[in-house]
RNA sequence: GGGCCCGUGGUCUAGGGGUUAUGACGCCGCCCUCACGAGGCGGAGGUCGAGGGUUCGAGUCCCUCCGGGCCCA
């Protein structure tokens, strides 16, 4: 390889962090291969680059990276939340943070097991549990595999060596370590609830798992009691009477105001039932008033909760009514809603029946109609006003998200239910006593535990049994993912407590409810701290014709497509253009805009190279000119204001800013302006051109590395190549810091109107029909201020004067502009007669006003002096010159002589 | 039904009391300028969702309505 060694010698690459040597060819491309480029850095880069290191003595920036879920693959809503952690982590790392950004996998659930289930042709109940969580685990493996490809693809700058994966026993040993303890503490407990289940496939299902079909049914008028009080409800469950506890109607409902509090016998039962007031009833539906039963839908759970009512578990899980239901005991729903139905009309209590449409929950699989019944469940207690009061002391980005916690969390109604009927997910370390029944939690040192084929260490302590029953219910999800601030930081083996609480949670707003809810709580519950002292939350990301993505509407977009078309870089830029919070909708045409910048920003090193070939010495600031002046001090002023943005979370702002100075002021402008002085101009000419090249491209590159890893590498190193010095990755660099030294304010005026005064020639040749470096005879200018004319007189291929006085030209006054923000206040309605006497003045009278500052003028009976510098003024200037051509600019006159 | 967010040229968007509303894409015209034609220069195009209110002055603040989005019932 003939090539690589010459490399070696010319530029001395050997940079430790990279994997092999880089091939840089000698000549630059005139296009940008953002393929190419990216997949070759992605080999290169070494994962050691990110490692945290928790000796470091820099400050620790700890982000509590979101686990994903791995369904195999990483979608464009993953790359949002990642590419703004990104951004964060690496803006972090360049101002010399020690930055943790680890990275999980949130494995357990349901989705994995229905798709294992498909994969295999079975059924979860058809093979040992350990069996099915082992093709669980199997798939699962795969699927990150997958996703962990996408990610490094996306260049990342993800510390792999802190890679943890929830459905490995050395976390959910965690997870369970975590359930313990809080049992332990009295802040998880066992309990009734009522749950979701399906009656043909004798499971209870999540609510997930419901499907709604639409259909239609009888809603049913049927009285209850007799005489004065009699009432009549209406109701789809007629099969539920027996399981009514309660009648319920609108407090502000006039009708049955005075029938509240009363009692009511139910129908077919020989009880009575109370009459309740709730606002929840709708006093539209069917007559008003509402039998709440145990359980007909989740409205009544609710309302059950709610009014603390008694508990009448009619259906059990054969799906049929029990002895509850007297002599309906036995009969399905279907054959109960019959028989009860007849029942009533011989009794005369069925008044009246009429169709309407109404959605049924079923079982997603068999499609059978769920109930809802009651069972032991695992509950962990919510202790609202403790979450609410930590929650404030985060700071939320943007501060609104705070307020959907905070609404969610005033809504609660009952505890957090934790158990599941399911298989893969963390086991729940407890058994019960064959003989007395006692619940017997694991001890910590047990764990990582599995109860259904582990059996407890010790005897019971209540009764010395040695017979156990293991539980063979599991863990919510959430109960993994919401201790990882705690499993990142160590804990509990190793916790480094001075590193709690963690800097960041970055997630999306879906799952503040959940996870940022859950995660908050059991730091709170488990080491009595926040998890995070800031969360930044993410919006969604929609399709291009801003609705949700969805299969059914057609409109996903995989990062990968994008990729294979435009490269990474182009697709973060994208996911820059948004404002944090908002809901981003996927855009092409920003893509696209992208990478033509990124082909700018090429064609722009491709200029640097050809003129830089070695590094610039401190010499040339002596030689600086007004546009060098000029563009450094916007540069320094740039680099000011992106940190201000990435501070604050502002990434569209930042790289906004950064891209309009690069196209607009820089490639525009400036490159223009010093164009001849670089082609033709002498060393000492040049000299202060290419270090202005050089600081700009190596402050740009710099800028740019947290947005477009990837181009900012590229052309971090090919130029330090071209000059012959050995640098690390660009990514090791630190942050341009604004160099005060080129903040000029006068320089900026001078290198503005230089710009002026080019573009106003420009635009003159333009509109000639001329091209644009055609060579023009003279041009005269005047200006308020000194300039520099020699670049003036390169960019526009003219001989350039400037005069020190106004040629034969004369003062008109244009315009006098009122500044309302100051007559506003002081005149207040008087401002509109004030303008019109204004305006209404004489040109000689304008002419005085300006030359002498003041003037008199009278609104209605009353004299008003007015100041000049109450007042925007435009003169206007009149030659009588002849064969020339006046171009006059906000702060110039230019007579050209064409 | 509830909570939160958003309606600005054809499309997307900046701006959160101050005159003439930002930029991008698209459109029209001109220029093959030695880094870039996926470029440069110039131009047309908006009563800022509707109605009311506060104010000397309202995309901007308040109220109502209409439309959209997300989350939760």
């Amino acid at each position: 390889m003939e090539f690589k060694i010459w490399i070696l010698t010319e530029s001395g690459q050997s940079i430790k962090y990279f994997n092999q040597i880089t091939q840089l060819k000698p000549m630059i491309e005139k296009e940008y291969e953002a393929q190419e480029v990216e997949e070759k850095w992605v080999k290169l880069w070494k994962d050691e680059m990110f490692y945290f290191d928790w000796n470091s003595k820099k400050p620790h920036y700890i982000i509590d990276t979101p686990p994903p879920y791995p369904t195999g693959s990483f979608h464009i809503g993953n790359t949002l939340n990642w590419c703004y952690i990104d951004f964060i982590a690496r803006y972090k790392r360049m101002k010399g943070y020690e930055v943790m950004f680890p990275q999980g996998w949130d494995c357990h659930g349901l989705p994995t097991e229905v798709k294992v289930e498909e994969i295999h042709g079975i059924s979860k109940n058809d093979v040992p549990r350990e069996e099915f969580r082992r093709l669980c685990v199997e798939f699962t493996k795969k699927n990150i595999e997958r996703m962990k490809r996408t990610m490094r693809r996306l260049g990342f700058s993800i510390d792999w060596s802190k890679e943890y994966i929830t459905m490995y026993p050395e976390y959910y040993r965690k997870t369970q370590i975590s359930f313990v303890r809080m049992f332990n503490k009295g802040l998880i407990y066992r309990g009734y609830h009522p749950v979701v289940f399906c009656p043909r496939c004798q499971t209870t299902i999540a609510l997930a798992e419901i499907e709604y079909k639409k259909g239609k049914t009888k809603l049913n008028y049927i009285r209850f009691g007799d005489g004065e009080d009699s009432v009549i409800i209406a109701t789809t469950r007629p099969e539920l009477i027996p399981a009514c506890v309660a009648i319920a109607v609108h407090p502000d409902d006039e009708r049955y105001r005075h029938l509240i509090g009363k009692k009511v016998k139910v129908p077919t039962t020989d009880y009575e039932v109370e009459i309740i007031a709730d606002e929840d009833v709708d006093p539209e539906f069917g007559t008003g008033i509402v039998m709440i039963c145990t359980f007909g839908d989740k409205q009544d759970v609710k309302w059950w909760k709610k009014h603390n009512l008694q508990l009448r578990a009619v259906l059990g899980k054969d799906g049929r009514l029990n002895e509850l239901a007297g002599k309906y005991k036995g009969l399905t729903t279907r054959e109960a809603r019959e028989k009860i139905l007849e029942d009533l009309a011989r009794e005369g209590r069925l008044i009246k029946q009429e169709e309407i449409d109404q959605n049924v929950g079923v079982c997603w699989r068999c499609k059978t109609p769920v109930e809802i019944i009651v069972e032991d469940q695992w509950f962990v207690k919510v202790d609202k006003e403790n979450i609410l009061e930590a929650a404030r002391k985060i700071k939320w980005v943007p501060e609104h998200m705070f307020s959907r916690l905070e609404s969610w969390i005033e809504g609660m109604e009952w505890d957090w239910v934790i158990s599941r009927q399911r298989i893969f997910a963390t086991p729940i370390p407890v058994w019960y006593c064959k003989k007395c029944g006692e619940i017997i939690v694991a001890k910590e040192e047990w764990l990582p535990v599995d109860p259904t084929k582990d059996m407890p260490k010790e005897p019971c302590p209540k009764c010395g049994g040695t017979e156990f029953e293991g539980e063979t219910d599991v863990l919510d999800t959430w109960m993994d993912s919401s201790i990882t601030p705690l499993a990142i930081t160590g804990w509990p083996d190793d916790w480094k407590k001075d590193d709690y609480p963690t800097s960041l949670r970055p997630q999306g707003h879906d799952i503040i409810r959940t996870w940022a809810f859950y995660t908050i709580l059991r730091s709170l519950a488990l080491v009595g701290e926040i998890p995070w002292k800031e969360i930044v939350i993410n919006g969604m990301v929609l399709g291009e014709d801003g609705r949700k993505m969805s299969k059914s509407l057609g409109n996903i977009v995989e990062p990968h497509e994008v990729i294979e078309k435009y490269g990474a870089d182009a697709l973060r830029q994208w996911a820059a253009s948004g404002v944090v919070g908002d809901d981003v909708a996927f855009s092409w045409k920003e893509i696209i805009a992208a990478s033509r910048f990124q082909q700018k920003f090429w064609s722009i090193l491709r200029f640097t190279l050809l003129h830089v070939k070695e590094k610039p010495d401190e010499s040339a600031m002596e030689l600086l000119r007004d546009a060098d002046r000029w563009i450094l001090s916007k540069l320094m002023k740039l680099v000011r204001e992106v940190d201000e943005h990435m501070e604050n979370y502002r990434f569209a702002e930042a790289l906004k800013a950064i891209r309009s100075f690069t196209w607009y002021e820089y490639a525009d402008n400036y490159l223009e302006i010093v164009k001849n002085r670089l082609y033709s101009g002498s060393d000492d000419e040049k000299k202060p051109a290419l270090f202005v090249l050089y600081t700009v491209m190596n402050v740009l590159t710099r800028l740019l590395a947290p947005f477009t890893p990837f181009l900012a590498e590229e052309c971090w190193q090919r130029l330090h190549e071209r000059i012959g010095e050995k640098v690390e990755s660009v990514h090791l660099q630190s942050y341009p810091v604004a160099d005060e030294r080129f903040i000029d304010e006068e320089a900026e005026k001078r290198g503005e109107l230089i710009k002026e005064i080019v573009s106003a020639v420009r635009r003159f040749k333009h509109d000639r029909g001329m091209a644009l470096n055609a060579p023009l005879r003279r041009i005269m200018i005047y200006a308020p201020i000194e300039v520099d004319t020699r670049d003036i007189a390169g960019a526009l291929n003219a001989e350039v004067e400037l005069l020190k006085e106004m040629p034969t030209i004369e003062l008109r006054v244009k315009a006098i502009k009122p500044k309302f923000n100051i007559l506003g206040p002081m005149f207040k309605d008087k401002v509109k007669a004030i303008v019109k006497a204004i305006n209404g003045l004489s040109d000689e009278e304008k002419l005085k006003f300006v030359e002498s500052d003041s003037i008199e003028v009278k609104v209605g009976e009353e004299k008003i002096e007015l100041k000049r510098e109450w007042f925007d003024i435009e003169i206007e200037k009149v030659v009588g010159g002849e064969g020339v051509e006046v171009l006059e600019t906000e702060n110039a006159v230019i007579i050209v002589e064409p």
